[in-house]
DNA sequence: TAGCGCCCCCTGCTGGG
DNA sequence: CCCAGCAGGGGGCGCTA
């Protein structure tokens, strides 16, 4: 078992595959890093603390994401942030993620139609280029950045800004 | 090689229409 | 109820000691 310290070195156990075996639960993670985050949430580990409101997060990149949400006065103003390529929409996403999303969702609907497959049964949003199916419409979004096809240049061109 | 940081990808939740 | 956007976790890649 873990000690809850925030200055513990973590140390790791392998199985005879070289997989990463947790000895808390023993679950089986095939990197290290995937293991290291697994093990973290065993202890408890958030280290990257909000200052403002003293919220704690596991990763660094989600600190940040919540400092630019949050408390954005605080932060530089250069601090990146996604504006949406396209001319005439004003949308600014926090991650490049949801950027892409806006963008597909938003501005490149017929392009989308073609390889977009809806099923009401199992609620599930599938790409029919490569036959991939996904539970949310994010996912599928920006999934579909790969496999989308553009007749219009301009249009690729300024997506290809933000991917 | 162990340990960890960065970043991409995906998912679940929430709020507004 | 549906859809758009937000927020956060999982995991791959690559760097450093």
């Amino acid at each position: 078992m873990f000690k809850k310290s925030t200055h513990m070195t973590i140390k790791y156990t392998k199985n005879d595959n070289g997989d990463f075996v947790c000895p808390d639960c023993g679950i089986i993670k095939k990197r290290q890093n995937s293991m290291h985050y697994h093990m973290k949430k065993h202890m408890e580990e958030l280290k990257h603390v909000c200052q403002e409101c003293k919220k704690g997060f596991l990763q660094k990149q989600t600190l940040d994401l919540h400092m630019k949400s949050k408390h954005s006065e605080l932060i530089d103003d250069s601090e990146k942030k996604f504006k949406c390529p396209f001319d005439n929409c004003e949308f600014i996403a926090l991650t490049k993620g949801n950027c892409i999303i806006h963008c597909l969702r938003s501005h490149c609907q017929e392009e989308i139609k073609q390889i977009m497959e809806v099923s009401k049964e199992t609620k599930t949003i599938s790409c029919t280029s490569c036959e991939k199916t996904f539970s949310s419409s994010c996912g599928f979004y920006y999934h579909a950045k790969g496999c989308v096809q553009f007749k219009d240049e301009d249009k690729l061109e300024m997506l290809q800004e933000i991917l």
